[in-house]
DNA sequence: ATAATGATTCGAAATCTATCGAATCAGATA
DNA sequence: TATCTGATTCGATAGATTTCGAATCATTAT
């Protein structure tokens, strides 16, 4: 019984990995692709050139180039009416950078949607590998990323009962009392005066 | 004018690139198997849990573990019946090493087909970037290395007259009469004693 | 201005890939 | 031995990718 199943809240796609190594990769994932990267490595070309040189027609040599392009891999200098495309070494030792090294390796497991570093860097700090709370920080600003993280547990429409909120939180820590409490404390969610169920407050 | 056009022997498809680099960019070309990769990157999990946090079912799972395993990313431990995965590093440290460095990239563009490194070295030295051949070299067993490679030009069933052994050579040196004495003289062609045409002679 | 050339975009066809469920296989357990 | 559980394999399907040719753009040449 881990994360993801029951729970409508975390069924998120596959919206996490830094969107650009992953593009990297795909940009990296065909033969022809890696050619062209070989034959810019040795000098710029033309896509005419390259479309000669891979047997390719112009227009799908275009379509490869878009995708090395986006992934920040070749940059296209216009002269003339020829578009001269040459490498961009940068995001090339970049991510053989993040291949190298531990830590680089482990963000590619990073939790959904987080673009914020400092959210990053707590959440990876404080979410064991399977995305559950190991430990609570003491500062404030940092137990409050762990609240914002415990949100998305309740994206669908509330309100919810107490049971129901302790049922979603304890997905994430078996002490839902400290969870439910800073929700409420650090201003996310209220408890109605009627009820007692539980919303969400505005501004998230 | 380049290689590849009217050519049959040159139509060779993507045989290119160290097989070994394709499938390592295509087994990380996908987000879920980067969100594994991840995983593993923190400690080895099995199927199972794998499939749990990522939402997907085991056969699912299965897939992308034998794409990265085939990729070398992966290894897998059996353990009862349980089958633990954990990254293998040092595929991902020699692939990211490639990416560093200026000659791994060029190779990455390297001739079709060539699996001897000695072969790969001296074409690598003496064909430019389009395919062609850019100086001779002097020592016989790199001329020859030459000759094989220009022995792709011929793949169809010969014989050809002068004429049609010199408009191919032509694709790869000006100096054609070089290429073909050079192929006859080390035993790779013969030249018909009546009408004067080339074939091949075997072993080829 | 008109034509020509190289590049990109668009739409369509063929191929490949991710994913699932069902069937199978292999240890572990009763 | 029979059964259960986790892993893999197989077949099917929906969705993505590669590739082409035709149409369009932009820039140079006539």
């Amino acid at each position: 019984m881990s994360l993801n199943e029951s729970n409508p809240a975390t069924q998120t796609p596959d919206t996490s990995i830094s969107e650009s190594t992953l593009s990297f990769f795909k940009a990296l994932s065909d033969a022809n692709r890696l050619r062209v990267v070989g034959l810019l490595a040795h000098r710029p070309h033309s896509v005419e050139e390259l479309a000669t040189i891979l047997d390719l027609r112009p227009s799908t040599v275009s379509h490869h180039l878009s995708k090395l392009t986006g992934a920040g891999l070749a940059k296209a200098q216009v002269d003339g009416h020829y578009h001269v495309y040459s490498l961009h070494l940068d995001a090339l030792h970049q991510h053989a950078k993040t291949l190298s090294s531990y830590e680089g390796l482990q963000e590619l497991a990073e939790i959904d949607g987080v673009d914020d570093p400092f959210d990053r860097k707590v959440l990876s700090t404080f979410l064991d590998a399977d995305g559950r709370i190991a430990q609570f920080p003491m500062k404030r600003k940092k137990f409050e990323v762990l609240l914002r993280y415990a949100l998305r547990l309740f994206e669908d429409d509330g309100p919810w009962t107490e049971k129901e909120v302790n049922e979603r939180l304890e997905t994430l820590n078996d002490d839902t009392a400290t969870l439910r409490r800073g929700l409420v404390d650090h201003g996310f969610m209220e408890r109605e005066t009627g009820g007692g169920e539980y919303r969400l407050l505005a501004s998230n």
